[in-house]
DNA sequence: CTTCGCTTGTGATCATGTGCACGACCGGAG
DNA sequence: CTCCGGTCGTGCACATGATCACAAGCGAAG
């Protein structure tokens, strides 16, 4: 392969994480080399598209042997930007704020909640798991101050669009959206979103067309999203 | 088009709920038509997709005038089975699934939370925004009572598999999982996965790859996943 | 009734993603 | 040194999805 020339393709970068934490898991075992077969059932999707997916990484294999676990993990995480830490804002110190802030997986994953932001003046100051809540107003100089990478929506979606202004103002160039509304962002900045209800809607779908027609409806395992 | 005949593709069901609120907005504007383009503009889509969208619904447009709002809201809310409740059983009542109760927004939706499920004895009869705290061996009794039809997974990863497969016992064919780990259901369930991790290892890659090179590494709009 | 501007619905084309099949290559056995 | 079982890397064909472009059809105006 062409160093180098290499853009890996959304579908791939999608899946990359879960192959990680399949590797992740591997290592916890203290299984040393993994063949795209074994990875491919780790992971959920067939040993094909593993090969073709790692192969985007480099040529990280060997042939007649598979893949040597602690070495692609490294390039995987290497290629993921996981190397460091990606210091976290969330705006929105409500219901769903306070549940993410109060969750340990993310810091343990590399990605330290770092702040609270919020518009309401009552929640200022309060401190949830360690972390202070900052009125949103301060949330250039924090953001410069704390290094942060990654800004997180969670307050309702009427505020979402302009949230995301202040975000992007402030520098954040990724965002990861929980309310329900859809918002736009400049080139240049990475935007995603989780939508349960959305979720939830096209779980209905598929059931409710499974209740009408006893035909083949899809058994549908979730994609990525590229997604 | 030839009716019965469409089978609608998985992106395009994805799509649908982010029209379905979009309509929403236009009823409570009081907006009797619009137009794919206005539509499109709304769902943060372009115009052709949504006319090709939609046209798998069946053809409720007018040519020249645009869609009816509400028309088009119910015939789209059927389409996405919606005109009648789907009763949710979260598993595993702790941090999120707690978080997960008491948000009402699932309940304004049409997921009333029906029932939460726990292994953990301690956890059994307590009371969480009006619903009580079950024990998951008595989850077929549940399901069947409360005509469960979308289960939830809030367990560790650990015991996600274990989770799926009670459900399924129970006859739950849809679940959403919140654990980070891979989970096979038979054919004709459905799974979708939600997981928060991932979307920020994806967003990590997209910034890390826009901080090394500063070429134009694609400004990355969600894509839904059928995910 | 005819014309005209507007918007839909859809065939055609292009882009992306998936899966198969197989040659390339490795390491160990004889 | 040669052979051989095993696994990777990838070219190719197929499936799905996105986008374009335009004829068809509607409603209003004259
Ligand atoms: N709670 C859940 O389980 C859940 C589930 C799915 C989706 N959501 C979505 O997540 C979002 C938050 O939900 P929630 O339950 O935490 O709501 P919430 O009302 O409890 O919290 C929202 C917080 O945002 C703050 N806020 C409002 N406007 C703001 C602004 N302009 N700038 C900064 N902060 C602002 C509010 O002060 C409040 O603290 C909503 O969009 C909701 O639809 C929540
Ligand atoms: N809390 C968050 O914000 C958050 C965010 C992202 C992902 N997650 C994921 O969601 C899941 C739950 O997270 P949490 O913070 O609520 O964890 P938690 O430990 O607070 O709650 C887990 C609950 O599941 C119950 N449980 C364990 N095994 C069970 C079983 N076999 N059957 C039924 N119930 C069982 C436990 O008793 C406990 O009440 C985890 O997989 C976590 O990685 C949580």
């Amino acid at each position: 392969m062409v160093d180098r020339i290499r853009r890996i393709p959304e579908a791939t970068v999608a899946r990359l994480p879960v192959y990680l934490r399949s590797l992740a898991e591997l290592v916890d075992e203290k299984i040393a080399t993994v063949s795209s077969e074994r990875l491919a059932e780790m992971a959920g999707v067939n040993a094909a598209k593993v090969r073709k997916d790692l192969s985007y990484l480099g040529s990280y294999g060997t042939r007649g042997v598979g893949y040597d676990v602690e070495y692609l993990l490294f390039q995987m995480s290497r290629e993921l930007g996981l190397t460091h830490d990606w210091p976290v804002a969330i705006v929105g110190a409500g219901n769903l704020g306070q549940a993410l802030a109060n969750y340990g997986g993310f810091t343990q994953r590399g990605f330290p909640v770092a702040v609270l932001v919020d518009a309401d003046a009552s929640k200022v100051g309060q401190i949830i798991h360690g972390v202070r809540v900052h009125h949103i107003d301060e949330l250039p100089e924090l953001s410069a101050t704390l290094g942060i990478g990654i800004g997180i929506i969670a307050t309702p979606a009427s505020a979402a669009q302009d949230v995301a202004d202040r975000l992007v103002a402030a520098g954040v160039a990724s965002i990861l959206n929980f309310a329900p509304a859809v918002i736009s962002v400049p080139d240049g900045t990475s935007l995603r979103k989780v939508d349960l209800a959305l979720e939830l809607q096209i779980l209905s779908f598929y059931q409710e067309h499974r209740d009408l027609e006893s035909d083949g409806a899809p058994p549908h395992q979730a994609p990525l999203a590229p997604g």
